[in-house]
DNA sequence: GATGAATGAGTGTTCATTCAT
DNA sequence: GATGAATGAACACTCATTCAT
């Protein structure tokens, strides 16, 4: 589960001990499954800690308070989706195979980390910069790759921005319905068909 | 601004005076701007009820509790998009000028209500209901629309279900970037005619 | 107890109910015992309610927190004892009269109202502003009464604040060590005997 | 500094390294530091052993806990404020000269170990038995001394003990107005002349 | 119909202290 | 001798909800 993830090795300019790596990635990926359970709001500390099977107290060894560890979470989820994204969408040859590669691995990706689904959506009221950060950090991803592909006339010319920003909507509103809501782990294949077809609409490339 | 509110006219079964509509019609207005404002967890009774100028016990006389209030203003301001979008498409003759005359209403009403935008993404953990029944209403007056104008042969054949979600997800995402994030009253026209350009790529109608 | 204390009836610009203000006075009345008993630190605001009679939400309706509470008390502690030392040099005739008559005042409150001298040491990293102000209220006092006597001859010349100072240092050491150490009521007869002969030197008076 | 500071040399009888002596005079300093900026209950282990520089653990291979080495600074100051008051005081040749010229030294330690003044205003609910320590201490010096002045004809008869707790009282409260809230060095020098007018007053000696 | 005082379970957070390394 | 991770009881404070008036 956390294969991607980049351990930081220091709090507060303290350098951490293998123990203390160890207690902050269970208090991480705790955090990850008590968020996604209950929501920024209902996970307290005590829920957290209780699964990362430690005191309360030691979380505050690790994390200044509950604001940080949800933006280091998402952070965290954030760098792991757009890996994930990235690495799958290198094996297709066209933009559109490569964009259809890309948006299985974000549904994969959500259907195994229902956290950063249920916890994105919170965001706004929680650290509006980590909500920009998440979202932008995704299309910035988006946008060099659908700029290049117009200039060698693989995608029809439209604002590639705009592109960037419809094609996560797309995504995240056909995740929320196909795979949160009805508890799958992938989206039904005939779904993910026709999400294919739409892409290839939208990127002007032929059905 | 509540011109289209359904008031009810009785609270547990019991009848409402004049004084005593207008009374819960003040509550719902403050809910709507301190949800906004705050989010549904930041924005408590006292705060709704100062913003309503009465006290904290008038406001059980009228709603069960935070939640309950919650779920009317959410149907309500439901009830509000969805008219103001089917009014809008009326007005267009194809297929593709109607649902972007949807869309432009959409985010007309999205500036307007914040606090549509802002508390929907908080529903999830709040009334998973709630949350369920906004999306499906709207998709559903979506669907049927989709589905006579692909046998009249206005937009090409594809699952209206799925393309209307992905329809919701783009004017979702754009709408939160282009108006929320900026603090606009529209969207910019030149996004407005890209958003344009995608919506009827994705109608399979010509640019 | 009570009898001078100035009772505010509003908090927070609301009015207060007679009920309301019941309640207030005995967080007040409870602070004074429990800040007496177990000092500023110790004393927690659920010690102050179980006192008080109350739960602890109801605190906060009538208090921001614990630094206010403490600087009201000190404020109103203060009050008190400057009214009981000015009524009972009232009574003196000749100005050393007087202020053996204010010290008596004194440490009968002293001996009344431990909470007073026992707080006011402490408020140095509690509430700076409350000690200067209660130190200065109190020697304000004694300073214009100090200088009119030097015009009238009845007290020997000497800066009036410098003097008015030392007569709270002595009257601050000689309560803490045979009022609250000895656990005494007042001062034992000997030594106020002693104290006596003391301010008469200070004030340049006859023995 | 801690020129006058009796270094134990074992603790929970180990005999200590000169390593360890090291580390423990480190305690204690920055105990001093740490507790005259803070006051003692916000003064933490942690920022006494940041401040030493050395671990949370090692504190506890020193001193019990914080009251313990609260009492041990306080025993400390104590000594050496009571030295710098005699040392000072042997320069003086009449009785008063000699008071005066303690009270001077009183004042230099006071400005130079401001813990000294705030932590013992703090000591009566951390440690009653080191204040009264303190203030004992401090008379029994005084009280011999008077005595013997006063069988001399040096300084008129009044109870000793009451002379010295009343000159204590000065010294604290004219040290805490004009050092400390001040934040000077020394006394102003018309402030120091009075308080000797009021000395030499006290003392039954000529002005 | 309206009030607002009272409630108490719950929150995030702190910190003196212990102990295995 | 020194470390620093772990602890857990305690704290100040919040807020949805109740109910007597």
């Amino acid at each position: 589960m956390s294969e991607v993830v980049a351990t930081p090795t220091s709090v507060d300019g303290r350098a951490l001990s293998k123990r203390g790596l160890k207690t902050r990635a269970r208090l991480l990926e705790a955090a990850e499954q008590v968020f996604a359970e209950l929501g920024y709001h209902d996970a307290s500390i005590v829920k957290i800690t209780e699964a990362a099977g430690c005191a309360q107290g030691t979380f505050y060894q690790y994390f200044c308070g509950k604001k940080e560890i949800f933006e280091e979470l998402m952070r965290d989820l954030n760098r792991r989706v757009r890996h994930a994204m990235t690495e799958a969408a290198a094996q297709g040859e066209t933009r559109a195979a490569q964009e259809q590669l890309g948006f299985q691995a974000f549904f994969r990706f959500t259907a195994e980390h229902r956290a950063l689904y249920r916890i994105i959506r919170q965001a706004e009221f929680v650290s509006p910069e980590i909500l920009h950060y998440h979202y932008d950090k995704i299309t910035e991803g988006y946008v060099e790759g659908l700029r290049q592909a117009m200039e060698h006339g693989d995608v029809a010319e439209v604002d590639p921005e705009v592109l960037a920003w419809a094609l996560m909507g797309i995504g995240e509103l056909i995740g929320m319905k196909w795979i949160l809501w009805d508890g799958r782990d992938e989206l039904p294949p005939e779904v993910l068909a026709q999400v294919g077809t739409l892409i290839r609409r939208l990127l002007g490339a032929p059905e």
